[in-house]
DNA sequence: GTTGAGCGTT
């Protein structure tokens, strides 16, 4: 009795699924089974996982035959410490075709062959593909950087509640950087643009691009060969060639890109 | 090895 959300959705007529938010990633439908079925008749119970890695999305779905059981486990299970940590049960709002749903309650998976969308808005914003989700778990953690943040930087405003717990943003230098990035990375785009691309500066230190790309590259060699005698102090060092090694050569592709 | 707002698969 162990195979939730392994053989897909066994029957979702007449169920009522329950959102059991706030749970670790490392809990298992097995963890949540014999919690919710204390309470009632999980009829099955199916936690998302990550297509990429596989890992628990760290919230579950609990399907309970009938509502009153649902109800209690929602209000007996609602709160309770599942793993060391506070678990929050409550009905789903959204069905597995991402219909409204009354209270947990599937009717029948929405037949749309009676109803087809007429009564439903003009435009269907329900779920565009996987890839909003994935989007949306890409963002979940620590990958809020600036790439999400810069896309909707005018509307991540109240585009979700995310004070529960990321508490403010947290650093605003993102738009110094990129400021700085464009305004390099736009030097030698208009000179190769505008000038002839035959007119390519031959000479490394009259180059274009000051940009900190790898000053190495020029001076590494420019150095050497003029100090013979004193080959950089630091690539003697065991620490200055792990340096080096750090950084070969493609760094300005970064900023470029 | 990490993370944490939210609504789901064969």
């Amino acid at each position: 009795m162990s195979h939730f959300g392994r053989s897909g959705p066994p029957d979702i007529t007449d169920t009522y699924s329950l959102l059991v938010l706030n749970i670790t990633f490392r809990t298992t439908a097995d963890d949540l089974f014999p919690l919710f079925d204390k309470y009632g008749k999980v009829v099955d119970i199916f936690i998302p996982r990550d297509r990429r890695t596989g890992d628990s999305r760290g919230f579950a779905f609990v399907r309970y035959k009938y509502a009153d059981e649902a109800q209690k486990a929602v209000e007996r299970l609602d709160g309770r410490v599942v793993d060391g940590r506070e678990i929050t049960v409550q009905f789903a709002k959204y069905g597995p075709n991402a219909e409204r749903i009354h209270k947990g309650r599937i009717s029948e998976s929405f037949p749309r062959s009676k109803h087809r969308s007429r009564s439903r808005s003009p435009r269907k914003r329900y779920r565009d593909d996987y890839r909003d989700r994935d989007h949306r778990r890409r963002s979940r953690s620590r990958s809020w950087d600036r790439y999400e943040r810069d896309r909707y930087r005018g509307r991540d405003r109240d585009y979700r509640r995310r004070s529960r717990s990321r508490s403010a943003s947290p650093d605003y230098s993102r738009g110094r950087g990129r400021s700085r990035y464009d305004d390099d990375r736009r030097s030698p785009s208009r000179s190769v643009g505008s000038a002839s691309p035959g007119q390519r500066s031959p000479s490394p230190r009259r180059s274009p691009s000051p940009r900190k790309a790898s000053p190495f590259r020029g001076e590494s060699p420019d150095r050497r060969s003029r100090d013979g005698r004193s080959p950089t102090p630091r690539s003697a060092s065991p620490l200055g060639r792990r340096a080096d090694s750090r950084s070969p050569s493609p760094r300005n592709s970064d900023v470029d890109d």
